[in-house]
DNA sequence: AACGATATCTAAATCGTTTTAGTGATTAAT
DNA sequence: ATTAATCACTAAAACGATTTAGATATCGTT
């Protein structure tokens, strides 16, 4: 300990108890081959001294310390709180307690964090904060260590068990609404490309504009770092493009970046969804506030951390080396409000357009 | 390690290296003492076997692990997101890692984390969840573990380190703010009141009442717990009240609820500003964009972070036992936006009141 | 050549638990 | 009464590092 007193240990308890070390260990432990007298001997003196086993040493010699480690982004982006908060709950559950680590997306941070886990006593880690073709996670994985990797994988980590929504369907379902809607200038605020849902999203939203058969100009893509910032710029570049370049809609591939652009809109007196519609990505919390309404991917975050969590337990608990990488991908659902201006036209307006006519994903 | 390949200990690198675990220590640690040659070599092997030290091992002999807790009451309320991000840039800078720790608030829960903080290995705490009267949180500081308190406090807690807000001063400012335009029947949706800043925020609110002369009934104050959906319901009792009985401006005692309120408002076709003002607290993000613009209480949340870690730090380090608590109060500033109705009426309706009418703060 | 000083390295204790193997004592079975 | 089985307990070895005190070896000085 730091400072201050010194913590009492279990030597402490067996000496004022006339019992060995061992008999302690039993006694809190709840194992059997101690006498009743002296176990309630013993609890009675390890109250009295308000004794706890330290939980490092205890971690130290058989390797569990119900520790979970949760890396995720960064506490700023809503989505990893809300991620976070469905794990939390599965893991209290079981005993677990969670310890939230943010990596900022740095990816040396994000190694460091990653290599020193194995070593700090956790006993597994969830992953949401996950970048591409990551040296650590890949030996991480390959020792064995219980790791499970939600919303963002890394492709090239082989046997990473993980939980996903499915990113390419969700980008094409965001694009294909905008184009049913009538809209063939679509700019794009795409993620970071270091990210699985940053490919994926930008990914699904090219595939709905090739199917419709619609060019997309390289000035309405953007690249954002799913912050909100980012986002504002994005949108204020596209709109100050000359009149003809404009887009009508914007689809940003997550909500705070969606929000972002929502603002430079506002301060452009650019009315939405009349002069532009805008669709976001996540479905976080902000988005369905009534004054704000932003159309959006909606994901099933409590579930996936749920099952994440409950995942990792199993690892943990069930230690076979032979186990079978567990990969889920979560079906996206389409939450349509006011800023796509689906509520202003009522229908959409290429319902001409024969099905036959596009390749219906995937 | 709970499955999977052992890991490579010293014992592995001072094998192969031909030296005693001690000088791989030495080695491991930048400590003189070992020849350029050996240290060399010892270097070289550990790279090769990809040894890093067991912090767990490590934190066991020397009591320090460079971790640090920090316990929050929530993911989901936005605020605590927003101080651990100052916290966690300013431990970052100083070579800690933070864990993330959430409590919902539950007393139980609570207490039994703090309990066990001391015995996880942490180096330090800092403490957002605060309740009343924690026995545990008043142990772990009688026993000199290093804890820092920020936003909230436990009164209790004789020697506890705190930096806060002004609460009361805050909820006076921003409750003067809308008798001085003019209202009269002021609702207050007031947070848990086992909280340090539930219980000052109302305070402030009844202070200003009490120097203007305004009587409050009992039907204008509702208990919520923080969360939107408190305010929502909060806001929804009292517009059901009476014609002449309900409030004609709400002072929510945090964003989440005032947002919670706006949208039961706008459910109720209530216009805000024009019918009936509201203002909230923290200035969380969400109230700044453009389409809410909540008015509210800003509070230093990044400097708060800051300087709650590196008084935590600083206690750490310098591990005196005869060391001062150390307290801070910051001070709370007034963001005035749309939904008060400043904007509206552009000018205060009480300028008559003399200043001496009132009891000028605190 | 002898001595002390310095540099390099190691053996062993330590941190606070858990666990294994084994010791006595008591009880049960024949 | 003897042997076997059971019970209650303990000594000592882990776990993987750090640290202290001491052992060797090397060097310089006179």
């Amino acid at each position: 300990m730091t400072s201050g007193k010194r913590a009492v240990t279990i030597k402490d308890v067996s000496r004022l108890a006339n019992v060995s070390p061992a008999t302690v260990s039993f006694v809190m432990n709840n194992r059997p081959g101690v006498s009743a007298k002296t176990r309630a001997r013993v609890l009675q003196i390890a109250e009295a001294l308000d004794y706890k086993p330290n939980l490092v040493a205890r971690s130290l010699v058989n390797g569990r310390s119900k520790l979970i480690a949760m890396l995720i982004s960064s506490t700023r982006n809503p989505l990893f709180p809300e991620l976070a908060d469905g794990v939390d709950q599965a893991l209290k559950a079981k005993g677990y307690t969670l310890s939230i680590i943010s990596t900022n997306d740095e990816e040396q941070l994000e190694s460091r964090e990653i290599a020193a886990l194995r070593y700090r006593g956790f006993d597994g880690v969830i992953i949401s904060s996950t970048l591409q073709n990551n040296r650590e996670l890949n030996k991480l994985v390959e020792s064995g260590f219980p790791v499970v990797s939600v919303l963002r994988r890394d492709y090239s980590c082989k046997g990473l068990d993980y939980i996903v929504l499915d990113g390419i369907k969700g980008g094409y379902m965001a694009t294909e609404h905008l184009i049913r809607l009538g809209h063939r200038r679509i700019g794009i605020i795409k993620g970071p490309q270091k990210t699985s849902t940053g490919l994926e999203r930008l990914k699904g939203a090219l595939y709905a504009m090739a199917d419709y058969g619609i060019q997309i100009p390289d000035t309405l893509i953007r690249e954002g770092d799913f912050f909100k910032s980012s986002g504002y710029a994005a949108a204020m570049e596209m709109m100050r493009l000359p009149q003809e370049e404009r887009p009508s809609a914007l689809y940003a591939c997550n909500d705070d970046m969606a929000i972002g652009a929502f603002e430079a809109l506002w301060e452009l007196n650019v009315r939405v969804p009349e002069d532009v519609a805008l669709i976001g990505f996540n479905n976080t919390a902000v988005t369905a506030l009534k004054s704000v309404s932003i159309s959006t991917i909606s994901l099933q975050k409590a579930s996936m951390g749920k099952q994440a969590a409950n995942r990792l337990i199993e690892i943990i608990e069930n230690k076979k080396d032979d186990r079978k990488t567990f990969r889920l991908m979560l079906e996206p659902e389409l939450i349509v409000r006011r800023t796509c201006g689906f509520a202003l036209k009522g229908k959409y307006l290429v319902d001409k357009v024969k099905d036959e006519d596009r390749r219906i994903f995937p």
